[in-house]
Parts: structure tokens; C-alpha cells; sequence
DNA sequence: TATAATTGTTAAATTGTGAAACAATTGCGA
DNA sequence: TCGCAATTGTTTCACAATTTAACAATTATA
């Protein structure tokens, strides 16, 4: 069963419990494949066999239960328990990030903030004050931390991914515009918002000039 | 020559643009694609094959000139014009992206933001002050928008989509935590932030839990 | 119990990638 | 100027990954 699972399959897994959620959120208790696809705008087949590739949750001749279904995901992505966040770097991402409450009602509880900007420490924001970023190795000893959001400048970037894996951070989810890289073992989200916007003007110019 | 692309290729094409940019700030002016191939870990006939989809920028013997290359795939993102944005949405991640500086940099003018909440319209949000939604039409025959950008919360996303769509808008880049359907001939990019922390947290347990 | 519905699973088709090869073109040093 | 080395543009092939189709197995339900 646990072949390596690709990519692709991850990928659409939060898809389908955002979906799952909705249908849950509508008092709906029973979804079949086909359905799904044609809500979803998947293949039925591809969402059958991406659900088979952690177990069979589906009952043949009725279908999906939703909440089972939903539990289960839930518990595929890891989101069946909770994690202690930091951020790094408190310009305009970081503090959105900060204070958007829907992360900690998923499980992700913000914790503080970080900068290396001297007049940013010791600033208010949403309810942190802002630490030092010389101040990190003590704080990661002292706390568990699971995962690091770094909102830094680019420049930036690499070295506080450096700092936060040598402290002994797992996981990392980068909003800076350029890839970091890390030793095998840290998990790394590469955000790259830019990129959105650029492959969004590329379709524009699609749609504009006619395919 | 214009065969359809396809979209894993243009989905490349922002990360050679980073790579470029970075290469002509360390005053690089040329570049072969094997020495790509090794910095960006891709193969180097993708690389000749992506760029050829869109015309022979390289010159055999030599290589490809940084310049050159940047401003053709600037070009060919649209990156070689200003668009005029706007928000719908003053939340935290509206106010952290009409704050946003490095957009106004590449081309992308956030003029204004929108929100149908009363107790916000009216109030100054880094320099811009909040406008009213009922006030959008309006707005969007006198004002000449390519972009919207959507920061609702996921029940308002596609209602938003829906009016701005029938006001002419062409192109929409959606932040909330849901997919918005658009007639064909508009452009979308969903962003779904919440995804892509569900894919870190699913890689922090294959991780943890050891592949 | 028969039938319709639906999954789980296998097979086929499609798409994307990696690697190699090579002619054409150019830079550059002798 | 000439010839060699470098490198693209382009093709081909093989292979891996992904998607789609097909269908047997199973179950709900009337």
C-alpha cells in the first residue's frame, strides 16, 4: 500500500477536504465518486483511485460517508492534531499571517513573531510584540516549536532557513520569492506569490490577444 | 510555432525570470543552458526545448544573453506592461497586499480597495481608503481595471467573482480558501494558501514519521 | 432475491521528462 | 583567415508519471 505517493495525489488532497467540508457544512452524509467529479470538475476514476492510495474508505454500491471521508483526509494531511508556529520577518505578510484566525481554528497556533529590524523589535502587532531574531536559538530551546513561516525579503530567505533548520525546525513555509533550499529531512512549502501573478497576467494576455 | 503550451511549461517560465534577474544583478550578461541546468536542477534539453517554444532566443556557440532572454520572457508573461489592480476585501491579507511594494515594482498598480462591510468603508488603509462595493460598477466604468484581486471571505468569493466578471473584469487572482468559476475568456488564479500549508503539514508527518 | 449503484482495481492512453544525438552556427585563439 | 570548441535548435527515443476508461466485485435497497 504505502507505495510512494505522488505529488499530484497531495496536492488535490486538500481539494478534496475543502469540498468535503462544504458538503458537511450543507448536512449532506453520503457522496458518490461522480458526483464529486462533477462538482469538482475531476476525473471520477482519478478520485477513486487517489482515495485508494491510503485505503479503501469508499462502500461499494453506496459510496463515500463524509465524514468519515473527511475524517480521514484530516488525518492524512496531519491536520488531526495541533502545531506551534513562529514567523519570521514582521513586514506586511508576516503580519497578515499573524493575525488571520482561520490557521488557528485549523490546528496552527501562531505563536510569535520574529525580525531583525531594531525598529520593529519591541513593536506591537496584533496582539505580539515583536522578537528578536537573535533572540530565536534561546526561544526554540524553550519552545516547540513545529513550524517556521519565513516573511522575509528574499535576500534573507536562505540564511533564516539555515538558522531555523541548525535550531532543529522540521518544516518550513516560505512566502520570500525565491526557492530555499534545505537538508533532506525539513519539509519546505515554497508560497511564490509572484509566480501566481505572473502565470495570471500570462493567461490574461491569453485571453486577450485569443488563443 | 503557436501550439498550445502547455501549463507546466508556463509555470516554469516565472522561475526562469527569478533566475534571470538574479544573474543580471550579479552583472552576468550570458548564460548556457547547461550552467541553468545545474543552478535551477533542471535538465538542460527542457530548458532549450521550454524556451524554443516561443522563438530562438539563444545564439549557437554562444549561449544565451541574460538581457535578452529576461526581457523575452518578460514579454511573453505581459511583465512588459503596467496593469491597474484593485482589491475586493480589506481583511489582513487585502491590507497586507495593497501594502505590498514590490507589485507596484513589476508593473502591477493597486489602486484601490473595496469592501462591503460599513464599518471599514470609510476607514485609511496604508494610504488608501476604503471603498464601498456598492460603489464598484460605478467605478469600473470609470476607471480602466485589468486585475481584481479577491481577499473575501470563501462564502463571498464567487459572488464577487460573479459581479466583477459582469463588469467587464478579465482577469481575477483569488486569495480566498475557495475555487471561483469564471465564463471562459477570463483569467483566474487561485491561490488557496490554505493548500499549500496542508501539503507542509502532510510533508513535516512523512518526515517525522520516517519514508 | 434481483437489480441498480458504486467502489476498488486493472489496463490503456496520454502527457511530460530525461537523455542522447547531431547539424547549424558562432566565438575565439592561433 | 582558418579551424576548433562551444552551444543552440531540433529530433528522436525511451521511460516515467498521470489521467482516463473499463470492468469485476460488492453492497444497498426495493
Amino acid at each position: 500500500m504505502s507505495d510512494k505517493i505522488s505529488a499530484a495525489v497531495i496536492r488535490r488532497l486538500p481539494k478534496y477536504y475543502r469540498y468535503l467540508e462544504e458538503l458537511k457544512n450543507k448536512d449532506i452524509d453520503k457522496i458518490s465518486s461522480s458526483q464529486m467529479s462533477l462538482e469538482m470538475g475531476l476525473n471520477a476514476s482519478q478520485i477513486r483511485r487517489d482515495l485508494n492510495c491510503f485505503g479503501g474508505f469508499g462502500q461499494q454500491g453506496y459510496g463515500y460517508s463524509v465524514e468519515k471521508l473527511k475524517h480521514e483526509i484530516a488525518r492524512i494531511l496531519g491536520l488531526d492534531q495541533r502545531y506551534n508556529v513562529i514567523i519570521i520577518g514582521a513586514g506586511r505578510i508576516g503580519q497578515a499571517l499573524i493575525g488571520y484566525q482561520n490557521f488557528m481554528l485549523e490546528g496552527f497556533n501562531v505563536l510569535d513573531i520574529f525580525d531583525n529590524d531594531l525598529q520593529k523589535v519591541g513593536t506591537e502587532v496584533v496582539g505580539h510584540t515583536v522578537q528578536s531574531v537573535t533572540a530565536l536559538c534561546d526561544y526554540l530551546k524553550a519552545n516547540n516549536i513545529d513550524i517556521a513561516i519565513i516573511c522575509t525579503p528574499k535576500e534573507e530567505a536562505q540564511q533564516s532557513a539555515d538558522l531555523l533548520v541548525s535550531f532543529g525546525i522540521k518544516a518550513i513555509w516560505n512566502f520570500a520569492p525565491a526557492d530555499v533550499a534545505v537538508r533532506k529531512g525539513v519539509a519546505v512549502e515554497n508560497v511564490h506569490l509572484s509566480d501566481s501573478l505572473y502565470v495570471l497576467s500570462y493567461k490574461l494576455k491569453e485571453k486577450v490577444t485569443g488563443i
